[in-house]
DNA sequence: AATAACAATTAGCTTAAGTTAATTTCTAAT
DNA sequence: ATTAGAAATTAACTTAAGCTAATTGTTATT
């Protein structure tokens, strides 16, 4: 069961951790030993409406999108892009999930379980401490994403994200892109169109 | 420096606490003697824009509102009612704050702060894993709300707020909630018009 | 009770987003 | 290379939000 995707990927993750905590060589084999580092296809589906979400989810490469699926239309909510982390609403509530999650392109992505993060947690407590400065940094940049959202008309918010995630609008549909913004496709080829027009 | 108000409130502090964590008559003490309780009056500034966060907020009574101003304008991001936590961005990043938050009512206010808060975490290390908890449980709530926000018409988001939050409608002046929804006065008033009409 | 300050509504006009539908462009599969 | 399907753009029309300004309503203060 050796892979090589695997071995690379740890790299990433130790590399990542350490930012937050340092670790020692022996905790940075805990963690590799972990193995639960899994490459999805693309359009493979994470999480489906209804499901219980049971894992969380740190993209190490490629993108997942979250989409709710609204009098039958898809309506992105979310991008996920390296290094952001997934905690599904149904993960924290145990709820069925609202959402789909699913992978816009080849992914590889760092699997989490409550029970394996216990596990974790209990061989290497230092862990606590970068999960609660994780969570105040989420906190921060959810506050920050929508103040944005709030404050910004729709053409305001495209720009922003030509700013903020550029990558974004090369790797995603702009369909998607239309509905992450809040707007219809339409909408936003107007925008776009505007925005060329005055230079 | 005894206070009638603080011995109330630490009562709602246990309560609430115990929600998550079991706690043993000492730890209730130790938690009981940090006295950290505040009453604060109406519109009085707790963070404005510009100034560094030192402190994060527990409210556990009356009204805190979060603005922005742009263009000279206050713009509400958001509202924080009993039992909800103010975690500033300005408190995670260490940056200066982009937002205000003053108090809407006279409220009184749990205070914490990070030494505060390891001192305590020291104490009673369970804490931490409330902390956790709490965490997610935000994280889950903000993205129920931003996704509510994306996906509703402002007359649907205000629909909305009446039943998800009632109380804010006899507490808050509506151009407070119309920036929070995202819309002008003029525009809220439209609306509440038209449903008004339709019965 | 009168007044000042602010909050909320109303009106008229402008602008841009939603909707429906058609057309063009792009992509992938045979 | 051709074609089918999807994505993106364009257009015409409808609807509602933003903006400016005036008016009415409410609250607090003297």
């Amino acid at each position: 069961m050796y892979n090589t995707t695997a071995v690379v990927m740890d790299d990433f993750i130790i590399k990542y951790i350490s930012a937050y905590i340092e670790l020692t060589p022996e905790e940075e084999d805990i963690i590799r030993n972990q193995n639960l580092i899994k490459p999805f296809p693309k359009d493979t589906v994470l999480l489906a409406e209804g499901e219980h979400a049971r894992e969380c989810y740190f993209v190490l490469k490629g993108c997942v999108r979250r989409y709710h699926i609204i009098n039958g239309e898809e309506r992105t909510t979310d991008f996920y892009t390296e290094n952001q982390s997934i905690i599904p609403v149904s993960y924290s509530t145990k709820k069925p999930s609202e959402y789909f999650l699913s992978c816009v392109e080849d992914t590889v992505i760092a699997l989490g379980s409550n029970e394996r993060n216990e596990e974790l947690i209990k061989q290497i407590p230092k862990l606590e401490t970068m999960l609660v400065q994780m969570a105040s940094e989420m906190q921060a940049q959810n506050q920050i994403e929508m103040d944005n959202f709030k404050n910004l008309s729709p053409e305001e918010r495209y720009r922003n994200l030509t700013e903020t995630r550029p990558d974004l609008l090369n790797r995603v549909p702009l369909n998607y892109i239309a509905t992450y913004l809040g707007i219809t496709p339409e909408s936003l080829s107007r925008i776009r169109k505007r925005i060329s027009r005055n230079r």
